[in-house]
DNA sequence: TCAAGGCGGTTTTTT
DNA sequence: ACCGCCTTGA
């Protein structure tokens, strides 16, 4: 018989289908046809076992591959089935916390911000703390916030009420952070850190709530799963927990999110985790030749931290990597116009065929001269999205007003477009809206009268919004975009600007209103639909049909592949980026490399890599040639363009002079050996500055030490360690090898058993204990995750030793226990 | 006294 | 594009 499901599928991608049941991890290199075996693995599930398909839960990582993925499951299941649950991890935050968010007292219709609204929040706290943006960055703050949010602390203020610890904040980044926090809390807004958090939230704390969602995900999947961090991974397994059937699919060799918390350890480890697990591995490469293959694996096998895999294809040979060096960066972008040009030519291909990638936006802008110069149509994904462009946000802005009337969205059109309210204005409204305990709006409402709000543009909006909130309630949501254009005067503004697009890119907004409208033949729901639109990061609609060169970041890229890759702006500093280094070191490098493999791996037919000689701004040097083009040698690639010598010999050595690869990592507490100054020990690591402080014994001086300076080693003695020194060390990234080894400590093992054995009644607390002492925990979530999972070891061992429970009581204990567990660390 | 608009310096990656 | 800073104008 025919299978539409099964045929066209090798052998590891039909295994990975039809393990439906268990835990399973397939490692899935570049182009080994992945996304084919999520799709058709989904697919199967639906067909073959008969599962609803709402009781599947298909997470992805952007909104594009949820899109696809959904796209290509219709195609073979076709459209009568319910595909919302495959989504993104945030998506399912969403569609969760709108059922289940009551229960923690919040309404239905919580606001999502997102970085824009962020800001617009921490404009208002600088003032109100009379910070200005020398002291404090937004960009730091907002680290710091999704910093905060990693652990669930705050939390505790949030949703329990607690007071925040007056331990005299004399950090000027907590007292903002806490500022915040009141302000989102007064808006029942929730940023993309907390949806995530609020679920766990509520899954841990609602023993119902967390049956309930358990019992409906008879399966779930993961793709891309080398970048799901603590809470992301936390999620999935706690839901997984009844039916126990978890599929994770990804690469190690393509996690490019650490920076923002993606833990690769969870696939690597994952039969650690889960002893039974099942792991399939697809080395078979459908996408690329065997030359943008061969550069790929050896550019990642310069990486220490990895499990070595090459990647391996049947495909024909192919053209040769082309690396072009320019002269400057006009001439870079030049030839790849040039080049463009040629591709189309020869080889019989549309623009859309081919794809720029490059490192960071900014670098964009030169490349985007070119194309323009020489005729060339194109687009930019990423960048500012459809959902971020000013105008845009000012018509969603205006629409939130008008239904939640929250402070963000006041604070962003009160004065927009300009009414003669300003500063001063804002300042005012403030402190009244705060004596009284109003929203902004409410307290404009109420006070009008009184004389320092009482403006002529003040009246004007207010009656403009009272008007437009009429008007919602008995028009549609597209009828009602026209009429906040017209009525606040923002189209007016829009003309004027002279600014074609923005007008265009509304018209583009309230089609797509229409077009939901019209699927769904009932009015939508402003609410739902504000929620769903916050989450989005471009709106792809008429993408496709569009023959236009495509521009992006690698970051971007991922998951996608393109006929012709061009890979731009290949310069030292750039890729790797001088700033990441700085920031996270040796760690740092090796995911700039991993970028660099997930750029090559996009590739099919064609491979490019450019970068040229002239200034670097940021760092003030020349720009040089990427290191990694200097680890690998010239016979994987062609040269052309002219690269002397002189200019090689220069690159190499720079890289020598801060060469992070062959310096030494140090943390608080170690012991260092300086040839001037002789023994020392490590005080401080500052991030920040780049530097350690270190105090030597010989002088009695604390002196700051750059983290680059080549001639500061390790120091082993133990005599020099007097009881005065010994320093709490700091977590490294060792923990998780260390907990990985405890996981296995046999010790630990009899410690439970011995308890259990001579029958003593185990209390929750001593039980904790001893996990505790015997791991190195990363996070609060991780701990959680690892202890259910002890759990879990333990109540097997329970059984295995048949322990005679003549005693009800203790019997009854255990399971007590264990129903309580979910509130045991709050 | 307060708001608007022009100018100049800067920019890593994203749900 | 975004921010702060400065000047102009009401």
């Amino acid at each position: 018989m025919n299978d539409e499901i099964l045929d066209n599928l090798n052998e590891q991608q039909l295994q990975a289908v039809k393990t439906t049941e268990g835990y399973v991890r397939v490692i899935a290199g570049a182009g080994s046809g992945k996304t084919k075996a999520l799709t058709s693995r989904f697919a199967y599930i639906v067909n073959r076992l008969g599962i609803n398909s709402s009781n599947i839960l298909c997470v992805t990582f952007t909104n594009k591959a949820a899109q696809e993925m959904k796209k290509r499951v219709k195609a073979i299941i076709g459209d009568t089935f319910d595909v919302s649950l495959i989504t993104t991890y945030h998506g399912f935050c969403v569609r969760f916390l709108r059922e289940e968010i009551n229960k923690i007292h919040y309404p239905k219709s919580f606001i999502i911000l997102d970085v824009e609204d962020q800001k617009t929040i921490l404009r208002d706290v600088f003032t109100e703390l009379n910070i200005n943006s020398k002291e404090l960055t937004f960009k730091q703050v907002l680290r710091f916030i999704s910093k905060s949010k990693s652990g669930s602390e705050y939390l505790n203020y949030i949703i329990e009420n607690d007071t925040i610890k007056n331990k005299e904040e004399e950090n000027l980044l907590e007292k903002v952070f806490q500022k915040y926090l009141e302000k989102q809390k007064r808006n029942y807004a929730l940023d993309f850190d907390d949806l995530i958090n609020y679920t766990i939230y509520i899954l841990k704390n609602f023993n119902d709530v967390l049956l309930k969602w358990q019992k409906n995900l008879h399966y779930i999947q993961v793709d891309e799963a080398q970048d799901s961090s603590d809470n992301q991974f936390l999620l999935v397994e706690m839901l997984s927990r009844i039916h126990n059937n978890l599929f994770m699919v990804g690469d190690p060799d393509q996690t490019i999110y650490e920076w923002r918390g993606a833990k690769p350890e969870y696939l690597v480890d994952f039969d650690k985790l889960f002893p039974n697990c099942e792991t399939i591995i697809m080395n078979q490469n459908y996408r690329s030749t065997p030359n943008i293959l061969k550069l790929g694996n050896h550019i990642i096998k310069n990486n220490k931290i990895r499990v070595d895999k090459d990647m391996i294809t049947q495909n024909p040979e192919g053209f040769e990597v082309i690396h072009f060096h320019g002269q400057n960066e006009f001439e870079e972008t030049l030839w790849v116009s040039s080049e463009i040009k040629e591709i189309i030519k020869t080889e019989n291909a549309k623009y859309s065929d081919i794809t720029i990638l490059y490192r960071a936006n900014h670098i964009s802008r030169n490349i985007e001269q070119s194309l323009i110069r020489e005729n060339i149509p194109y687009t930019v994904f990423g960048g500012i999205k459809f959902f971020e462009r000013k105008e845009i946000k000012d018509v969603l802005s205006f629409l939130r007003l008008i239904v939640f009337e929250d402070d963000i969205s006041f604070l962003r059109m009160y004065n927009n477009p300009t009414k003669g309210l300003g500063k001063k204005f804002i300042e005012n409204l403030n402190s009244i809206a705060q004596s009284q305990n109003l929203s902004l709006f409410k307290a404009l409402e109420k006070n009008i009268e009184h004389k320092e709000l009482s403006k002529k543009g003040s009246l004007e909006f207010i009656n403009l919004v009272k008007e437009l909130k009429e008007i919602s309630k008995t028009k549609s949501i597209s009828d009602l975009v026209k009429d906040i254009l017209d009525k606040s005067g923002l189209s007016e503004l829009y003309r004027k600007d002279g600014d074609e697009d923005r007008l265009e890119n509304i018209k583009e907004l309230v089609n797509s209103m229409i077009i939901l409208e019209n699927e769904n033949k009932e009015i939508i729901n402003i609410e739902e639909y504000l929620q769903e639109v916050s989450l989005f990061t471009d709106l792809d609609t008429n993408n496709d049909n569009n023959d236009k060169v495509k521009l992006m970041t690698i970051h971007i890229s991922k998951g996608l592949e393109f006929p012709y890759v061009f890979l731009c702006g290949f310069t030292e500093g750039v890729l790797p980026s001088a700033m990441s280094i700085k920031e996270r070191r040796k760690r740092a490098l090796e995911e700039e490399r991993r970028l660099t493999y997930v750029a090559i791996t996009r590739a099919e037919k064609r491979f490019y890599m450019t970068e040229s000689e002239g200034f670097n701004f940021t760092n003030g040097l020349n720009k040089y040639p990427s290191r990694f083009l200097f680890e690998i040698s010239d016979e994987f690639y062609i040269r052309k363009g002219e690269l002397s010598q002189e200019i090689i010999d220069e690159a190499k050595l720079q890289l020598k002079r801060n060469d992070i690869e062959n310096t030494e990592v140090f943390n608080i507490g170690d012991l260092v050996f300086h040839d001037i100054w002789k023994k020392g020990i490590v005080k401080e690591v500052d991030i920040d500055k780049n530097e350690y402080l270190i105090d030597f014994f010989e002088t009695g001086k604390e002196k700051p030490i750059d983290f680059s300076f080549r001639f500061l080693k390790k120091f082993v003695d133990e005599e020099v360690l007097t009881d005065e020194m010994i320093i709490e060390k700091k977590q490294s990234d060792d923990d998780w090898e260390i907990y990985m080894q405890s996981l296995n400590n046999p010790v630990q093992e009899n410690e439970l058993e011995k308890n259990i054995s001579s029958q003593k009644i185990i209390k929750n607390d001593e039980q904790i204990n001893v996990v505790e002492n015997n791991l190195v925990f990363e996070s609060e979530n991780l701990k959680d995750a690892i202890f259910e999972q002890k759990q879990k070891d333990f109540d097997k061992q329970i059984e295995n030793l048949e322990i005679d429970l003549k005693d009800d009581k203790k019997n009854s204990n255990v399971k007590n226990e264990e129903k309580k567990w979910w509130n045991f660390w709050n």
